[in-house]
DNA sequence: TTTTTTTATAAGAAAAATCAATCGGTCGTT
DNA sequence: AACGACCGATTGATTTTTCTTATAAAAAAA
């Protein structure tokens, strides 16, 4: 048994096809055949049942990948520990972010991380949570960015800042006069939302149900970016929350419109995920160290609730 | 880099002698010496400090191999995991065993076992906690069993049985008269122990500690087998603590001396322990269960304290 | 110094991994 | 049913890798 065949048979189940498979390996279809059948021989199973089209992991098979993704994973990280002796940080690495904190955290350190780091080739993807979740486990992204608490198995989780709920409230709204906002306020049937699968969304949603127990509603009014919201807001729809990272680069005209809360303002925490194995560690917290030093300038929020961005399933 | 890469590098570690470890793994030395350097030009790295006699690991080296273990190890998990599959019960099995265990355990269930899973070849082994230790860590052997709790980082444990401590009095002790003993009763400058080393006395000394505090001393007669204290005490030297089970094939005539605790007793918990891999689970679990049964008709004590069996350190 | 021990090197043999070409089976389409 | 597309297996040649024997070189022991 080589790690060699043991990265054949991940890149064969991965695409459920030799072909593909071959491709991505830089090989060509026979050495993939020849090299899994070799392993399969040697253990005296079959990994893939090759009747089914497209092809199928069997049972055995199954635990066999899983394993092997493990010793993979291992056996890469000792380029990983050579590289942090000889205090090299660079190569490829896969950023995950979450839709709705890309187009704001991510000019605020990006430039900086480039200059700080410049072997490190960055490939950053805007994922929704869940999306991201499996890619890590996967070994397919490296970290991500995404709103926490999510308590998961094979997945670390370090905060890198907490940002603040923001309320946007037109000026014919019930709400705009009053001056410090609280949580008891909100009524969710009244709050335009983001499409569902952000968990933005989802934290709005929890937010408000702390308050009264809805049912579970259809909303009419939604959108997929916080400018249409906001446009929405203006012409009277409703009011909305946005994230305090957002509220920054609002057009002078509207700033008025935009209502904190009392302290403790609800905020949901915003943190870099990586898996348990540790992997590319010293690139991960050159990452987080770097972000930690441009968001400490311009987040400063202490005193929050955090607000959960797990969809509650419904009873 | 190859898996046999690494089982070259673990070898030339431990054997800290390219010769001798080309013997272990049944290469010749040469190919030790270019598979090795072929690794180091992979990594940009000397893995081996060739200068020094015997040969040592660089710093580098040190988490490499520390990192090569977990892989190999992992890697050998696949045949475990085909075996199991399989529902394969069999191939070489090292056991470590503490002294105070070995001969009253060992008898009760090897026979039994042996006919159970005529396929796996038993390798057991006494020795101190302490050694059982490293060589579950180093994977020289494949479980242990050994009184708990010990609470390692690297190594799981799963409670066989708890088997209580019982009390040898002889005739002209001053405690000889009492029925039920309890801890308070104790005396451990009156108390005949076992050679340093062993778990079971430090399991004495911190029972006795749990009563009064006592000044380190150091003890004047001490001994190395249970039988040897018996007959110290039968001399009027002091009394003793024996394992439950050592009482079972005490001589007829001595039995009368023998006081069992007042419930909760004081016991020791004899568990069997693994590395947290869970290499060659299948055959920890047989023994696991084996022993189980056959501990079931002997040991039925359910209310007991549990002491444990770790040295305390002077402060 | 000589002998022994130990690792490195060189060269050739053996084993293996890989590739290009092709086969054979399955599936969907006409 | 026939055709073509797709896909994995097979074959045989070629390259690469691994291993061994033989030997050199260096260090340690005698």
């Amino acid at each position: 048994m080589t790690i060699t065949q043991l990265k054949y048979v991940l890149a064969v189940a991965e695409n459920q096809n030799f072909t593909k498979a071959a491709e991505k390996t830089f090989v060509t279809q026979p050495t993939l055949s020849m090299q899994i059948q070799k392993l399969e021989d040697e253990l005296d199973i079959l990994i893939f049942d090759r009747s089914k089209k497209p092809i199928e992991l069997t049972d055995i098979g199954n635990k066999i990948v899983t394993q092997a993704r493990n010793i993979v994973n291992e056996a890469n990280r000792i380029a990983d520990i050579v590289d942090q002796q000889k205090g090299f940080i660079g190569g490829e690495f896969k950023l995950g972010v979450i839709p709705t904190v890309m187009p704001t955290l991510l000019p605020m350190f990006l430039r900086n991380f480039i200059n700080r780091y410049p072997k490190v080739k960055l490939k950053i993807e805007e994922l929704p949570t869940e999306t991201i979740i499996e890619r890590l486990n996967e070994g397919h992204l490296d970290a991500a960015i995404a709103a926490t608490p999510l308590q998961l198995e094979n997945i670390k989780e370090r905060p890198l800042y907490y940002e603040p709920f923001v309320a946007y409230i037109p000026e014919n709204h019930a709400l705009h006069t009053v001056q410090k906002l609280t949580v008891s306020d909100l009524d969710l049937n009244d709050m335009l939302l983001l499409e569902d699968g952000h968990c933005f969304r989802d934290g709005v949603v929890n937010l408000c149900k702390t308050n009264r127990n809805y049912e579970d509603e259809t909303f009419s009014l939604e959108s997929g970016s916080f400018e249409t919201l906001i446009r929405l807001a203006n012409e009277g729809l409703g009011m909305t929350l946005l994230p305090y990272l957002h509220t920054l680069d609002i057009k002078d005209s509207e700033k008025k419109y935009l209502h904190h809360f009392k302290e403790p303002a609800p905020a949901r925490e915003v943190s870099i995920l990586y898996h348990k194995s540790e992997l590319k560690m010293q690139i991960i917290e050159a990452l987080r160290s770097t972000i930690a030093g441009v968001i400490k300038g311009a987040i400063t929020f202490q005193n929050v609730e955090i607000i959960s961005p797990l969809p509650q399933k419904p009873r």
